[in-house]
DNA sequence: ACACTGACCTGCGAGC
DNA sequence: TGCTCGCAGGTCAGTG
């Protein structure tokens, strides 16, 4: 499930394949995830060119000539870049032709993700009401603490929060918690200033690693873009059974509804 | 205002 | 073998 870094390196990558290619056509076959008027949608991207590739969080933001594309990949969501002859399947769900006679093709099995077109100038910063980008300045000890202040939500749910901080998902949250020793279950009441300073640098260190290595391919990001990330190796628990570190047996715990991997014995 | 739950979807694997 | 059921999880609407 494609988190900030999958995303960006989604997003460099299309970058380095589409830039300066006009769409020439938009077949929408499941119009569901789509937010616009699926006409209106399609027609406003005719004759429209990739011009700028930029990610907010775990948004992609297509600047083409006059509207800005936006799209999130949930789950399960792809792009492929692949020619007209090839064959599709059940779960493609856009396909946008262009002017180099390949295609776009977004495909996606669980229908989650989503696609918009907003004005040009469309502001990726506000957007949402996400929270400041991990690598942003704003994102400081002193930025948690503020933010913390009256709630009393578990650490793991506090990191999957967008509004608190934007990119964050399943995987890496329980990565960033096992970095800092702490458990996913805490009360964000319930932890100190030496806390707060690792909670920043531990999320900067792993989406960076991340980022380096292309993003995490677990069970559902895989590409023929050529962007499968091999960063899963790395997960200390994650999905894991045996803590890297002490040996102990890996816990898994529902919170929030997501389930949380934890050292009993590393993180307290 | 905050916190929690269910809905959206489909594929897969466990259990009977 | 073939069926049902629970689980996977990002986001948002709805509820307490």
């Amino acid at each position: 499930m494609p988190e900030l870094p999958e995303v960006e390196t989604v997003v460099r990558t299309l970058e380095h394949l589409i830039s300066g290619r006009r769409i020439e056509h938009v077949e929408i076959r499941w119009a569901g995830m789509i937010e616009n008027d699926p006409q209106e949608f399609a027609q406003r991207l005719c004759g429209q060119t990739f011009r700028k590739f930029e990610r907010r969080g775990k948004y992609i933001f297509f600047r083409m000539d006059d509207v800005t594309l936006i799209s999130h990949l949930r789950m399960e969501g792809k792009y492929y870049i692949q020619k007209p002859e090839e064959p599709t399947d059940r779960h493609m769900h856009v396909i946008f032709d262009l002017d180099d006679g390949t295609q776009l093709r977004y495909r996606d099995t669980r229908k989650f993700g989503r696609m918009r077109i907003e004005d040009i100038d469309y502001d990726r910063i506000c957007f949402h009401d996400l929270g400041p980008e991990p690598f942003d300045e704003a994102f400081s000890p002193a930025y948690i603490h503020a933010y913390r202040k009256g709630r009393t939500m578990p650490l793991k749910t506090l990191l999957l929060d967008q509004h608190f901080v934007a990119g964050i998902g399943n995987i890496y949250a329980d990565e960033i918690l096992a970095a800092c020793g702490l458990r996913p279950g805490r009360s964000c009441a319930r932890i100190t200033r030496k806390d707060e300073e690792n909670i920043v640098q531990e999320t900067r260190q792993i989406l960076k690693a991340a980022i380096a290595a292309g993003g995490t391919t677990i069970r559902s990001y895989t590409s023929q873009l050529g962007v499968t990330g091999m960063f899963q190796t790395e997960c200390t628990v994650h999905e894991q059974k045996i803590c890297a570190r002490c040996g102990q047996e890996i816990h898994m715990k529902r919170i929030g509804g997501r389930s949380s991997y934890y050292c009993p014995r590393c993180q307290k």
